[in-house]
DNA sequence: CGGCTTTGACCCGCGC
DNA sequence: GCGCGGGTCAAAGCCG
């Protein structure tokens, strides 16, 4: 008995430390997401499902940890009675002894549960108010949508400060509003911006959904502290950051000499931009779709590899500080590798979420763990090997590099000169199954492996070709995931003649049903007819602990939906799709304990969780297809390439609705060159 | 005409 | 200190 609680008890161990991490980088919001984490966790450790655990739900790693043990525990001792011999025998006890521990595991049990019905509570609370601020958001949006047409510097502004305060709080994540109204206030110390700052920063770190910048960068705040999850280019931030430090400095010097206003903006919340996050692709065209508007601004031959990079800079907002680069991987054209960098300080079009939230969540992640924390949520190993080859990647990788440390791992060293750059790869190809698993063993075993290619904090959103969950840029540049779930399909506005072989209908409030979906619509078997609109379920979560239970497949669909609702810190909670899918390390370490529904995707998905914990990013990228036929290739390309035949009719599709405003009818995101004929420079 | 792309030039950081 | 290379600027051209 004693060994068996023993090793339970040190299997509980190893989780409240992944728990540990995964609260200090959430925030309330996160709690629940952490929750949820947890019983997929304790799925997954015990290696079989632990209804009880969806009950107690924990929300706090104590709690976790204590429900934890007490599952352990009871699960032993019935085992014990059931079986005899086992642990039993080995060091049986006194009955007394095991009754000590029984009611004191009891005990524990209720504290727990009272917490967590508080914790359910300010859930439910923070739940209401999140939709309510969606609901704003959403007419907010169309406003601003069309301000923009008319386009007065007030109006901008105005645009900027509402949805902005709105946003921040809503978690759309990607931007963020501190730096920026920081900024603005310095220039235009206009209206109660100032206000809404704070009020917003609370919010999203009440929220946990996004906390950007984390960054005090100039006069107003003086909470200096990080927030736990920064947000892709938040943390980091203790750079030296000459006063608005600036990742960017010299440009920024440049900028705010050479041109005025939203320049400045711009080059004040660089600061930002101190992680970077890539996303490799197979894809045909010039670029992915990613639903933002880009604007290209340069382009250039960097060494090491004869395609030229191409810059380009969010249009959304005029004084979006997000930038991308996009480059062929030199030893495989068709791959295509995507750094972001920066968070967008707007609302962004829902099409365009899913990968800001994704590319923040791994910037987050990034940054956590190279941000030496006491979390420890990196492995150690991880930031020290950091160094990766690319022509290994098999299956979806996410690598965490850091560059500080190590060398780079990308093909185009250049690509990220000292920042911190996180890999999310999105090549799949066939044989990544057992390639992709290893990995993750590899990385959840921490340094175990002298061979790691991958740090262990890469996360590998592989596919794993038994499980048949694929990833992939599909159609529309919609990132499909998964192939065994029934078709989900959420509309997109802007796509719906292409979208409609796929399912894909519209709807007036996207916004708010690809959230409720988001959020509540965990329907274990979503088969919503066709033309019909999905119903979200209130009791959804206990839908969702069911069909977590019952199919493993569904298992990391749903835990991406639900990070990303909860969106590790980061972001842009609706549609971000981020997700941490906590621990799933098997904390043992890909021991042999590790059940099936541990093994299937959902630790190929999401490995780094193990490490990262504090936020990761989920596969479910997804970009979105303006009506422009052009900016379709790349995806369908892609599926072509990757998606595997049966994945189409289940595939998950998570396609957030689009804005109207994000289907640019042209845009940049489309530029047509990066890779045809280069002669720049 | 406005917006976007192209592209040569410029600036700066970094390594030698 | 110098050169290389990455990143950005901005004028010019293109396109719808």
């Amino acid at each position: 008995m004693e060994a068996a609680l023993g090793k339970s008890n040190s299997h509980g161990g190893s989780e409240s430390e992944e728990k540990t991490v995964v609260l200090e980088s959430s925030s309330i919001a996160d709690e629940q997401e952490a929750g949820h984490k947890e019983e997929i966790v304790l799925k997954v450790g015990n290696g079989r499902p632990c209804q009880e655990n969806n009950e107690v739900k924990s929300s706090s790693p104590k709690q976790k940890d204590l429900s934890c043990k007490q599952i352990s525990t009871t699960s032993n001792i019935k085992g014990s009675s059931a079986e005899p011999d086992h642990s039993v025998a080995s060091t049986s006890p006194s009955i007394k002894e095991q009754d000590c521990q029984l009611e004191s595991a009891r005990a524990e049990m209720g504290e727990v549960r009272e917490e967590n019905q508080r914790l359910k509570k300010y859930l439910e609370q923070i739940t209401e108010e999140y939709q309510t601020l969606q609901m704003q958001l959403y007419d907010i949006q169309q406003k601003a949508n069309k301000s923009k047409d008319i386009a007065i510097p007030s109006t901008t502004k105005n645009y900027d400060q509402d949805e902005e305060s709105e946003l921040v709080s809503l978690s759309l994540g990607s931007f963020s509003g501190k730096p920026k109204w920081n900024q603005k206030n310095d220039k235009n110390p206009s209206t109660s911006q100032g206000k809404v700052e704070n009020e917003s920063d609370g919010e999203s770190l009440s929220l946990g959904l996004d906390c950007k910048y984390e960054a005090p960068k100039s006069s107003a705040t003086t909470d200096q502290v990080p927030l736990a999850n920064p947000s892709p280019g938040s943390s980091l931030e203790e750079v030296p950051k000459e006063e608005a430090g600036e990742t960017w400095p010299a440009r920024k010097v440049l900028k705010t000499v050479r041109s005025s206003g939203m320049e400045d903006e711009v080059a004040q919340q660089s600061p930002a931009k101190k992680a970077r996050v890539s996303v490799r692709a197979r894809c045909d065209t010039p670029t992915m779709n990613d639903g933002c508007q880009w604007r290209k601004y340069g382009q250039k031959i960097a060494k090491g590899n004869p395609c030229p990079r191409a810059y380009y800079r969010c249009t959304i907002a005029p004084s979006c500080p997000v930038r991308k680069q996009v480059q062929r991987c030199a030893e495989d054209m068709s791959i295509l590798i995507t750094t972001y960098e920066g968070n967008h300080n707007h609302p962004l079009p829902m099409s365009a979420t899913a990968m800001a939230s994704t590319t923040s969540a791994a910037a987050s992640m990034l940054l956590s763990g190279s941000s030496s924390s006491s979390s420890g949520r990196l492995n150690p190993s991880a930031t020290a090997t950091s160094t990766t080859a690319a022509h290994d990647l098999h299956g979806y990788n996410f690598y965490l590099s850091d560059n500080s440390k190590s060398r780079f791992y990308i093909p185009n060293s250049s690509l990220s000169s000292s920042v911190p750059t996180i890999i999310l790869d999105l090549t799949s190809k066939p044989s990544s199954t057992s390639n992709s698993m290893s990995h993750f063993n590899k990385f959840s075993s921490s340094s175990s492996s002298s061979h790691q290619l991958y740090p262990p904090t890469s996360l590998n959103f592989g596919s794993n070709s038994e499980s048949s969950t694929d990833m992939s840029w599909s159609h529309n540049g919609l990132l499909s995931y998964g192939t065994h779930l029934p078709p989900y399909n959420i509309n997109n506005k802007n796509q719906s003649a292409p979208l409609s072989s796929l399912g894909i209908r519209q709807q007036p409030m996207q916004n708010n049903i690809y959230q409720n979906y988001m959020q509540k619509n965990i329907n274990p078997h979503p088969n919503p007819p066709q033309g019909v609109p999905h119903q979200f379920q209130p009791d959804s979560i206990a839908a969702a602990t069911k069909a977590i239970t019952s199919d493993p497949s569904f298992q990391s669909a749903l835990a991406a939906v639900l990070t990303s609702i909860i969106g590790s810190n980061s972001t842009v909670g609706t549609t971000g799709i981020t997700g941490t899918l906590g621990h799933i390390n098997q904390a043992g370490g890909g021991d042999s304990s590790i059940s099936l529904a541990q093994k299937f995707k959902w630790s190929d998905h999401f490995p780094g969780s193990t490490t990262t914990t504090s936020s990761s990013s989920s596969p479910f990228l997804q970009s979105q297809i303006g009506n422009n036929s052009s900016s379709i290739g790349c995806a369908s390309s892609y599926l072509n390439k990757t998606t595997p035949p049966n994945s189409q009719p289940g595939s998950l599709m998570f396609l957030p609705p689009s804005l109207p405003f994000s289907s640019a009818p042209k845009s940049a995101s489309t530029s047509p060159d990066d890779t045809r004929d280069h002669k720049s420079l």
